[in-house]
DNA sequence: ATGAATCTGTCACTGAATCGTCACACGGTT
DNA sequence: AACCGTGTGACGATTCAGTGACAGATTCAT
């Protein structure tokens, strides 16, 4: 059973780019080229994942996935957006808008595939990990991106508060370096093994007495225990 | 049932060099000179992984690796490239030719091997080894990488814990040194079997009491009994 | 736009843990 | 007794993770 993605922009080449790619990959691909027919298509075969340009005649991919996020036959289709400037990330990502995941163009048939396959990978069981996570004197709120120690807030960095949030839902595991570049640093990035070495110091100065939770298994790698 | 790998370069000494290492991890290897004889035997032996020379006289790689993705019966192998160039890679890697992995020249056989079995085992999913192994009062959890008796952890090294954790896992069966070399120092095993025997004692040492699951098998090698 | 501040990835260095090897001891076999 | 394979103690060599420093990237305020 073939998993369906409906591909909307408006430039035939990228289209077909991503068409023959994804095709390729063993999706069934739709496409449109304008907000009126992708609205119609969505609702009209429910894909499993929209491609979403932001960069639209008439009505613009900001419009078309709040309107598709209404209609309750496609509220929970998973959404990538393909944006041309980082300053709306912020925008694409929030919730305002509920994008799923984004990509600046131009960008490689590579990485598409990559996030496609981790959307879809993602959205298949639906089973939602916990928002908050609590080790004694030490609670991570997700959904807020707050971390705190004794009700106090720890001020970290993205890259810091994603790689301690990996360690702990995965409580007790030790997890390889090559597993946090992974998991931490998204699609298999080109960078060193030991700068994970260098956000764990990182992370464990800023946390302080909450460090006693992240385990070093040498040869292996890290490990948050409780 | 060993897994069988086509070699696909016009360099006999690569040719020898790669099928001198994959045999000696286990592997069944068959090899092509160029493209015409690697479309042949792709399309009759049907193997688990094609090893592919990007430089090639007559058909290049890139030609090759499209063509066994047209045939239904190669369309799903998985493919290594071997490429010079580092240019090359997006290329390679990118949907276009939707290649598994690549190497660059000139590369380790150590190197090569670690992918060789990443790629098998990502296409293979076999039934997964247990995470938690039992024997009386001995645990061993693979997952938080931790061995203790009677409840209480031992400490043990990353080599160490292998070692025990490869014996447990084949518990009763007679395993000879080279065999640990190969499964517990993974591939090109440079070193001395006496080693294993080192090592053994360290583990004995650690574990106490839990050392009367280490046999020695006199000529032979090491058991793990329950 | 511009510059400051922050964040990130890399590198070189260091001390310590770990590893691989050797020489020798021991114990069963021939 | 001689021999072979294994256990044992010791010792450099190597590997590995922590650390400080630094430059490029990115963000943010102006």
């Amino acid at each position: 059973m073939k998993q369906r993605i409906l591909v909307v922009d408006d430039e035939p080449e990228i289209i077909e780019l991503v068409e023959f790619n994804l095709k390729q990959a063993g999706y069934a691909v739709n496409s449109a080229a304008d907000g009126a027919d992708a609205l119609k298509k969505a609702r009209s075969q429910t894909p499993s994942l929209i491609i979403l340009d932001v960069m639209l005649p008439e009505m613009d991919g900001f419009e078309i996935c709040k309107t598709l996020r209404l209609d309750a036959a496609t509220a929970k289709v998973p959404i990538i957006m393909l944006t041309a400037k980082a300053a709306e990330i912020d925008r694409v990502l929030g919730l305002e808008l509920g994008a799923d995941d984004y990509l600046t163009k131009p960008f490689s048939p590579r990485e598409l595939l990559l996030r496609v396959k981790k959307i879809l990978a993602r959205s298949q069981p639906t089973e939602k990990p916990k928002e908050q996570l609590r080790f004694g004197d030490l609670q991570i709120d997700l959904p807020r991106h707050i971390a705190s120690w004794k009700g106090k807030p720890i001020e970290l960095t993205a890259t810091e508060f994603k790689l301690l949030t990996v360690l702990a839902q995965r409580a007790g595991r030790v997890q390889s370096r090559d597993q946090l570049l992974r998991d931490v640093w998204e699609y298999d990035s080109m960078i060193d093994t030991r700068t994970v070495d260098t956000h764990m110091r990182r992370l464990r100065e800023k946390i302080g007495a909450a460090a006693k939770h992240l385990d070093t298994v040498r040869g292996v790698g890290y490990r948050f225990v409780e």
